[in-house]
DNA sequence: ACCTGAACACCGTTCAAGT
DNA sequence: ACCTGAACACCGTTCAAGT
């Protein structure tokens, strides 16, 4: 006899082995296709062709896979920014992390459940650490002191990763024209501020394409002008 | 009969009724107690002396009850910013904004599970959006344009309502002074700029008594830097 | 060494029944 | 109207057993 069992059934694929880099980029699939809150021990194992209790052999628990899919993301943000070409930091510092900033964004924008995931995370993960001494790298090229270099990082906080607490979520609700017009008529009487924000919105953007908010202007946005603020401080200093 | 019962046992305290204000704010001190994750319909039933069938009677399941604490909190900071008495905004925007985000702060010092909780909301409360409104109401009242209000907003971020992305979170392990050290002697190795970082802040503060960061600190100085780039931006309008 | 089935100790929630 | 007990359909995880 060959080692190789159910030759009858040509669908059924052979076994490749499970690992935990196997496990781990299963669980980013998942959290792709359905949201982290769908991935579930069960599922994965489901996803994989195995049972449940397999998975303990490669990693923790939950939380260790939950953990896992942040080293995952980061990896890639790693090998994305080691690729992009940007201006050397000793000849223009803003760029340079302007750069590197926005290379790690695109990741985020691959993976929306990303952030939500990174934060829940109790402690820093070393890999966090990584991108960010790449940050502190590139400040004390464009001569930030250490002490300023760690203020920028306060500043900079998520955004230094590439994305922003956006507490101005888009509802979702709200299909119809009409719909939107009751919702506005409605928020003019409590929220008479951010009525009218939103309608000098609409009135920029007539069609209503970009949606109230175009996320990468925003945050370009408040990227440059957090930068201006720290070039300011560090000619200063 | 009288319809009291139980008389024979002192200690049993005449049984309120049950309300959703009861409940959540028996959810919001679970979560202060043990955290959010801690938080279950069970375990709140027996908060209130009740079996967990009974909560869904005033709230409809689990996820309000998350959005409820939300609106606790949110109800909190919005007494606190409504006693804080500051500059008038057309006096000075500035001073008055900063005044009602440290405000805010405060209440989210006190409840430190909060953003989390926050930020796991799928959409936008109407607390939040009130809350935002005064923030519009400041910065119109300063002179802002409603677009630039619009983007003063995505610039602060969850900022607006005092609170940062930390992406560099205490460790908790390294209790002895040996332990940090070989911790320290560790990240030279792989994370040379940080460790560089670290020690200057080290060097600062030697006795370690504010930990790595002082977040008060760091705040403020990341929300000034933010003010005053809002403020060039809206003195070139 | 790697995988599994049955079981345990939890969850949130439904439902029919009590008062 | 408000509360409850039993039950259902899930979880993550342990354990002893298989190969």
């Amino acid at each position: 006899m060959t080692p190789r069992t159910d030759t009858d059934d040509p669908t059924e694929r052979p076994r490749i082995p499970l690992s935990r880099r196997r496990v781990l980029r299963a669980a980013v699939a998942i959290a792709d296709r359905d949201g982290p809150e769908s991935l579930t021990m069960r599922g994965l194992a489901q996803e994989l062709g195995v049972e449940a209790m397999s998975l303990y052999h490669h990693v923790a628990g939950k939380e260790a896979v939950f953990d896992g899919t942040v080293e995952v993301i980061l990896a890639e943000i790693m090998a994305a920014v080691d690729e992009v070409d940007a201006p050397s930091p000793e000849d223009d510092w803003r760029a340079a992390l302007r750069a590197r900033i926005l290379t790690a964004r695109e990741v985020f924008l691959r993976h929306r459940w990303a952030p939500q995931v990174l934060e829940s995370r109790g402690t820093t993960s070393p890999d966090v650490v990584a991108y960010l001494d790449g940050v502190v790298a590139i400040l004390r090229a464009g001569g930030f002191s250490f002490d300023l270099a760690h203020r920028a990082l306060h500043v900079l906080g998520s955004r230094a990763l590439g994305f922003a607490q956006e507490l101005f979520r888009p509802d979702g609700a709200a299909p119809t024209a009409n719909d939107a017009a009751a919702e506005m008529e409605r928020m003019a009487g409590r929220f008479p501020n951010i009525a009218g924000m939103l309608a000098a919105a609409v009135h920029d953007d007539p069609d209503g394409t970009l949606g109230f908010c175009d996320d990468q202007f925003e945050f370009e946005f408040a990227l440059d002008l957090i930068l201006e603020g720290l070039e300011r401080r560090r000619a200063a200093s």
